[in-house]
DNA sequence: CTTGCGGTTTAGACTCATTCTAACTCTTTA
DNA sequence: TAAAGAGTTAGAATGAGTCTAAACCGCAAG
């Protein structure tokens, strides 16, 4: 069941969208509500099944354009994994991702700043990053659960 | 210049090859070649028109199943990022990728064990992973050059 | 030799996630 | 009320990658 945005999290959806100079909309609030209230990094395909239960005449198309009006304001990391299909992230917390080969699930990984800090470490002089993708491809055993908003 | 392969790298392929249940065909053995000899992670159709030049029947169905082949038989990587088409890198050594925002280039990054360690000790109990891949984006400066063969 | 077999190569059709296009809707401003 | 502009929509287009079926090739059996 998706229910609707609360309090703050509208007003955080709000402010990094007029931060970027975009407006909040009846079809952004459904898609990010979405995205907060199962954590399982969907595809496009699955954000639009979910949306369009509670709001039926959402085109595929703008759930597109949300998503990507989405990573443009830094609210929703992209999460690729090989050449299937791009997955969405509302976890701004610097994490890697782990997918379980056998189930598909993408589950977050924490970073600690100090593993952050190695990794930066290992680029000669004059490479410069700002971006820094992990991801594992493994089993991981039992003890899923755990959905927090 | 593509020049063939030496006495050494030919056998390393053969050797994979038949470890794998696959044979050495004249076709695998020019798309090798492409690999080893500018390793600048070059995408299918960029293999495809170097490995042309050297053998013009080649079609480009058969550079994407070369390459699936020495995937399988682990003699080389395939390296994504985003949604960009996939990459191929010969470099055996545990390394990750840098891509540059500019020029599109795409360097090794040296991976020490300790480095490698310390990311493996991120992963909760339960999670074990085989694989792990690790791309920086960023902007590299100058002192590019150096191809090894 | 000649034939048959299995693996490989080939051209072209196909798939499907994503992007693009152009019409439509909504809200705001004049 | 009209015009402008942002957002939404359906459907067409794109393109990397996959699939299919026919041709090819090296080799071993007859
Ligand atoms: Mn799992
Ligand atoms: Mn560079
Ligand atoms: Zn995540
Ligand atoms: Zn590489």
């Amino acid at each position: 069941m998706i229910q609707s945005l609360n309090e703050h999290n509208r007003e955080d959806l709000q402010e990094a969208l007029s931060k970027g100079g975009q407006k909040l909309t009846p079809q952004r609030e459904v898609v990010f509500a979405v995205l907060l209230a199962q954590r399982d990094h969907p595809t496009v395909d699955e954000v639009f099944n979910r949306a369009r239960e509670v709001m039926p005449g959402l085109s595929l198309a703008t759930v597109y354009n949300c998503l990507e009006t989405f990573v443009g304001c830094g609210l929703v990391r992209q999460v690729n994994h090989e050449r299937e299909s791009t997955r969405y992230c509302p976890n701004l917390a610097p994490h890697a991702h782990f997918r379980d080969k056998e189930t598909g699930q993408v589950h977050d990984i924490e970073l600690p700043p100090e593993v952050m800090k190695s990794l930066r470490s290992i680029l000669p002089p004059g490479f410069d990053s700002e971006v820094i993708e992990i991801s594992f491809l493994g089993r991981a055993k039992a003890n899923d659960s755990l959905n927090s908003n």
